[in-house]
DNA sequence: TTGTATGCGTTATCAG
DNA sequence: CTGATAACGCATACAA
């Protein structure tokens, strides 16, 4: 077995003769190395096997072209398109993806902010967990001039970069998709108020377009749940299906409590969308799988990651000091017709 | 704005009119050093906001405590289940993961396994990129004794350790599920063979289980593809239901080819399961969504995660030098009967 | 165009 | 029990 030791730029520096400074330079294609020294260089680099050791560069240099991406779970459909978008910009410009998962624990998220900030991370991207009240394991980015940019479930307070869609339009979107559709008991899903306020936004807009349209507000058909699980959908359904007279409609936002809706109607012989039309959230793989289709919101996860990478690196580039107020980025969403809130 | 230059070992060291050693050495719990000491030492690093620089530390001691993942995406339910698995196995152990996709792309994949070599990572769990054909850009890790584990997708011909299924008994096991259900005309799926060879492993358990049981084997209805997507599903499908008669039963080795069938069946009106019973791969979550529920083979992607995480952080441990030959781990898999099989 | 010297923050060795 | 010092591998300021 051989004990290969790592290869170091001091290794190419001796064979070749040179000052290690001029190995370090050459491997940059720094302008004041001769093309023939470079050239020469990065071929015996090539033949010795050198890596360099980004931990030695890090250290030195105190950047890492290391992009922290904190959110809380890479299952979610949406996330690992948000976690693709990410990804693509930043190899583009060369910057590597470190991924935590926080499980929508604040004790986690915690953990796993430090963790990156430890690894010196030159930007961190993050979707706050479920849990989260507090933000104050952000700060040791912010005060050291991290860039700091939440993406989806973001803090109301905190003055930073923020890419979101506008989750008070999308649910008017939605409800007044139904309406249109000739709903006029519309039921709506939603979940217990945190910190980012994602929901209640939702929900917002969901009132709001049941009073613009003069589409009576009715308390009951209004579920609230503490988490978002396929089982909570179930018992959300249910309790809504078991008043008289059920409702005609449904505003879910999210595409698994949609679906849930839609099984345990069909469970139940409730025709869907002739006795009950459905509209979830997310645009996620299974939207289209379910039968019938269901009707969506967009949510341009993977545009988002993109957006998110893109203002990290901008702003590492300028590395303006600006106490400037940090923009919020809005992307669009757009309602996704399908069968489910067929007329 | 705090201009807060990172505070360090030294800083601590100052205030309390210590060495670095001693604070170093405190802040591990050293035993030589006094518990008075250990507890100021703690208190004064909380105090000024302290974390520890895991670059110098690497640097430092040629250990990371990270251990790489490169997988093709994250995005496969399969492979998030997977992460999932080797993070809660890292956590415990105080690990730190760090994942790349290579999107299925060798050349990707080559630079990842370079970058996490340059990241010197202290461990590596790989599931090959589909277009990987060679594996050299593995050597790196091998020949520097970094613990290299590859997982369901492996090579064949490789020494390190490897996690899998074994995929030809859990072919054998669908197919014979499918003809105990009635099928005489069993169709097949397949993908371009590659260096891993597990679609054609699954494809000589399909063909052995029809010789046990003495059913014909017709190349007719065995499909070869290049990609696994949803389209090519379709496509592979309606080949299928060209033929006359039609199959009267499939195993898919993945569930999104399977589901791609049964909505195919749907649409051209043949019955699911009474005229073509369906058998699919992953137990992925849309298994549960489609209607009729699809039957499949269970794919212990979580445990496969913390088996190979276990291996790393256990070789990592004993730092045995060892030649021996690597250990493959194999995990049991499971036919999930469900309605699209029913007789 | 190249070389010299230094420091990034930590830990391990050796000395006290 | 604690301290001084060197070393990890690289990048930069400065010198030549």
């Amino acid at each position: 077995m051989e004990e290969n030791k790592h290869v170091t730029i001091y290794d190419i520096a001796e064979r070749l003769n040179l000052a290690t400074s001029t190995i370090s330079r050459a491997l940059k294609d720094h302008h004041t190395i001769s093309d023939k020294t470079i050239k020469k260089v990065k071929k015996t680099a090539e033949e010795m096997g050198f890596v360099p050791n980004t931990l030695a560069a890090g250290l030195r240099g105190n950047k890492t072209r290391t992009i922290g991406v904190l959110i809380p779970t890479v299952t979610q459909p949406f996330l690992s398109s948000l976690i693709s978008g990410i990804e693509i910009t930043a190899q583009k410009s060369d910057y590597t993806v470190i991924i935590m998962q926080s499980h929508d624990s604040y004790d986690e998220e915690v953990n796993m902010a430090k963790s990156l900030y430890s690894n010196r991370v030159s930007g961190v991207i993050c979707s706050l967990a479920m849990e989260t009240r507090d933000t104050s394991h952000f700060h040791q980015f912010s005060n050291n001039n991290i860039p700091l940019v939440f993406v989806d479930r973001v803090p109301k307070d905190y003055n930073t970069f923020r890419v979101v869609i506008d989750n008070y339009s999308a649910g008017y979107k939605a409800t007044k998709h139904l309406i249109e559709q000739g709903c006029i008991r519309i039921a709506h899903i939603t979940a217990g108020s945190e910190l980012g306020n994602l929901y209640n936004e939702r929900k917002r807009g969901y009132i709001e377009a049941l009073k613009d349209h003069n589409v009576d507000i009715d308390e009951n058909l209004i579920i609230n749940l503490n988490s978002v699980t396929y089982e909570d959908g179930v018992k959300a359904s249910n309790a809504l299906f078991d008043l008289d007279p059920i409702p005609d409609g449904l505003f879910a936002p999210g595409d698994i409590l949609a679906v849930s809706a839609v099984q345990t109607a069909k469970k139940r012989g409730i025709k869907v969308p002739e006795e009950f039309k459905v509209i979830g959230f997310n645009n996620d793989p299974i939207s289209q799988i379910i039968d019938p289709n269901l009707s969506t919101i967009t949510h341009p996860a993977e545009k988002m990651g993109k957006a998110a990478a893109d203002i990290i690196i901008k702003n590492l580039k300028s590395s303006k000091n600006d106490d400037d107020a940090k923009e919020i980025t809005f992307l669009n969403t757009e309602v996704l017709a399908r069968e489910s809130s067929q007329k």
